[in-house]
RNA sequence: GGGCGGUUACCCAAGUGGCCAACGGGGGCUGACUGUAAAUCAGCUGGCAGUAGCCUACGGCGGUUCGAAUCCGUCACCGCCCA
């Protein structure tokens, strides 16, 4: 790849905000792409997580795909793990402070999270590292000098800061670390390119960037990736929204989440968290855009992509299957739990019995709104003695087999 | 430390003695439509029972009252202003 088609890839999908601030940070990885190569070296590379969570859905990806972006070009990419600052937590994007984390939370959190991780990136290659490493030699005096740098307007002019000084929320002393605790990161490792999310800008311009010039180093180059939305096609993708498609929750629900995005977020995903190079992804779009191309088939080909990256292509295609005939053809999946009936049941014990629902009254209401079925025949006495065995279904997407 | 204001169901938010299981919006669920969707339309959204009724709920505890989310006291938490 020559260098021109390294940018296209290494920028695709990157949202800065700010056209000029992309044309700069595009030009700064330029020249230092050059640089690596007149001097045989690899350019060292860094995303940091912070695990505060177990649950890794989709939108954690998108860094990890950039990350192994530069990994297959050479680069030397390092996993970081946030020990240190996950006990602060990062104030991007939230509204509220995070709960802290105990370390052995935090432990426990990391092992998912790099476990997630080597799905999409070549664990051979990749070096992990934890920032307590050297967060945790600072001394009050370095944390003075490091705060040295910065002022608080700065912070103040953040947009996430600025809102809660606006609505009374509070701003904890100790969220303004985060930033520097950050960049001390970027300093120590004498990175050359901080990955992140959009929420990362500030902590890897003002944070990296200044904390590294202070310290006499080259200030990297950021590489901001834009933002999933999640199934809502919307907002982006998280958890408390309720968004997500999680990595862990098996081939078929990943196959299904993704197939249910709105077509007009597809372009997000396929440029965010796909293996496919730049020129495909426009052959793609492009054939949807002319009618060529059924936006139904172009989204079932980014599940297959999906479900490949994370469990393999042998379980995409099982996954596909199962999904065309579950919703395409509206049948029956072919697994689905057991439940033997007991004597004397009432359609409602049942339901309540076998978790298709969650209380009794949530049943019936299951009932009026005719969304339970036995073997196709809508059910509409709650209170009636169950019929007979077969297969018992609550919405679309709910079934047990009745024994 | 002082003064003022706030705490309502998953979230936001109305309600200032009975008409409140609590307006409205978001979210979620169900049905119709469809390409699985999205958009749109309709319904539902504390529990038990069935279509009357009962129980639990409006930050915690305690009071006033025939009756409280609504009044009083107190505790906890949060915000604002002043120091």
């Amino acid at each position: 790849m020559n260098i021109d088609e390294q940018i296209e890839l290494l920028m695709q999908g990157t949202e800065y905000g700010d056209e000029a601030l992309k044309e700069a940070m595009t030009k700064e990885l330029r020249q230092r792409l050059i640089e690596a190569e007149k001097e045989a070296r690899p350019l060292r590379v860094y995303c940091g997580y912070d695990p505060t969570s177990t649950d890794l859905h989709l939108g954690h990806t998108i860094s990890m795909r950039k990350l192994r972006q530069f990994q297959d070009l050479g680069h030397e990419i390092t996993f970081l793990i946030g020990s240190y600052t996950a006990l602060v937590g990062d104030p991007s994007d939230k509204n509220k402070a995070r709960p802290i984390l105990t370390e052995e939370q935090v432990m426990e959190y990391a092992k998912t999270y790099s476990d997630q991780a080597f799905r999409v990136l070549d664990k051979e290659k990749t070096i992990v590292r934890y920032n307590g490493e050297w967060l945790s030699k600072l001394t009050l005096v370095d944390l003075i000098r490091l705060g040295q740098n910065f002022t608080v307007q700065q912070f103040l002019a953040r947009e996430n800061f600025a809102k809660r000084l606006d609505s009374g929320e509070p701003i904890y002393i100790h969220e303004t670390f985060y930033p520097l605790m950050q960049g001390y990161d970027a300093v120590s490792m004498e990175t050359d390119v901080q990955i992140g999310g959009t929420d990362q800008l500030f902590n890897i311009l003002m944070g990296g960037r200044k904390l590294q010039e202070a310290h006499g180093q080259k200030p990297l180059v950021g590489v901001i990736c834009g933002i999933l939305p999640g199934t809502d096609g919307v907002q982006r993708m998280s958890k408390s929204i309720g968004n997500i498609v999680p990595i862990n929750s098996g081939a078929d629900d990943m196959y299904g989440k993704v197939m249910s995005i709105p077509d007009a977020a597809m372009e997000s995903y396929y440029r965010l968290v796909t293996r496919f190079g730049v020129a495909e992804i426009d052959a793609f779009l492009g054939a949807v855009a002319s009618g060529e191309m059924h936006p139904r088939d172009a989204k079932m080909k980014l599940a297959r992509e999906i479900v490949s990256i994370f469990y393999g292509e042998d379980a995409a295609q099982p996954a596909e299957d199962a999904f065309i005939k579950l919703f395409q053809k509206k049948d029956i999946p072919d697994d689905m739990p057991e439940y033997s009936l007991a004597e004397g049941q009432s359609i409602l014990d049942v339901l309540l019995a076998t978790g298709l629902v969650d209380s009794k009254s949530n049943a019936r209401r299951m009932v009026d709104q005719k969304a339970v079925r036995l073997d196709g025949e809508t059910l509409d006495r709650a209170g009636d003695a169950f019929p007979h065995p077969g297969v018992l279904q609550v919405g679309k997407r709910k079934f047990v087999r009745i024994k």
